[in-house]
DNA sequence: GTCTATACACTGATAGAC
DNA sequence: GTCTATCAGTGTATAGAC
């Protein structure tokens, strides 16, 4: 039997983690930090319970490998749409059109709800607070020009447009909550709904 | 030493009870359902552990006594102001204004919080998704009406009324988390822009 | 790299004294 | 009515075999 290569061996581990992270983005979103548990996630994951800990060097660690991804990805998918050619307000209806189904449906609906669970329960977890509330803050940086560019062209309603960009945050948010509980009513929303809410009247 | 009366006896049971409350619907506003602990709501509560015990037959009766308060007093809220008179515009908003100092301040923005637990991480509790889901349905079922009344009137937007009523209250869900993270920015939303979901352009 | 078995701490719930 | 002590169950994390 020849040696495993160690190109063979990196695909291995690749595929586990893939498999936990998977099988965690479920259970977590499910269950909520406190109530999901690693055999849970193990078995999900169709693994061995000792295999996720050779992975993750803890609970904490898994769900903050989520969360992070969560954060980094939005960041980088809103910098890019909201740096195209095109006018403030062009660029942030794009901006919701690619949102509002990522918030509702397939599998990035998830990590919408990941960070929900985050920020409603995740005060155990060791300095993930304040690294939510940094990273977070760069949605407010990048957004908060747009908008006051929108204003300025008198497309978007006056208005401080960090608050604005609050209000904006928090339905998209809250529109993830509901798609658990009303899903139909929630997928019928539109991202012009979500648009009202800098839209100048 | 005479007796106690039976209603001085009422009086110290509804005390304790009352810090039970109290004490459990910061704790599980604080760190969700799975990860608030009985031990954590005695101590918080100044009482010891097994008189909790003797109140509440488990963690998840405590935990669904919150939830049921919450739901019951904002419906009980919302139907007598929908039911004033005035045109459903107005009424619509006099809700909002009443609706956004409750969510963001005050000891009512903590049952917003509970809410949001319930509704992210209450699979574990038998039967209370099914109760918050029949529940919530009244808040489609009375605003659905007042909504298609201001449509009608030219004031509201088009579009079904279950739909506007989804985005409405997710918006304010939405909104009670963000003032967990971004305090100062959250309470600056103002009831015109919760409005400005339901509003025709 | 993957697995099973186990140590250790914690939590929900109960029993029983005062 | 209020308390302390305790049980049974579960969960995280680790050890060590293959």
């Amino acid at each position: 039997m020849s040696p495993r290569g160690e190109l063979q061996n990196e695909r291995m581990r690749a595929e586990a983690v893939e498999k936990i992270t998977a099988a965690a983005l479920s259970v977590f979103a499910e269950y909520g930090y406190a109530g999901a548990t690693m055999k849970r996630i193990a078995e999900r994951a169709g693994l061995s319970y000792g295999l996720v800990y050779h992975y993750f060097p803890s609970k904490a660690d898994v769900f903050r490998s989520l969360v992070d991804f969560a954060l980094e990805s939005t960041i980088a998918g809103m910098q890019m749409i909201l740096n195209q050619p095109g006018t403030a307000w062009e660029r942030l209806e794009r901006w919701s059109e690619v949102l509002i189904p990522n918030a509702l449906a397939g599998a990035s609906s998830r990590y919408f709800l990941i960070m929900l669970q985050a920020m409603t329960q995740a005060r155990t977890v060791p300095g993930l607070l304040e690294h939510i509330n940094e990273r977070t803050a760069v949605y407010f940086q990048a957004l908060a020009p747009v908008i006051r560019e929108a204003q300025q062209a008198g497309d978007a309603v006056d208005g401080d447009p960090e608050v604005l960009a609050t209000a904006f945050l928090s339905f998209l948010q809250g529109l993830a909550l509901f798609v658990f509980h009303r899903e139909e009513l929630a997928k019928s929303v539109t991202p012009e709904m979500l648009m009202s809410v800098l839209r100048k009247r």
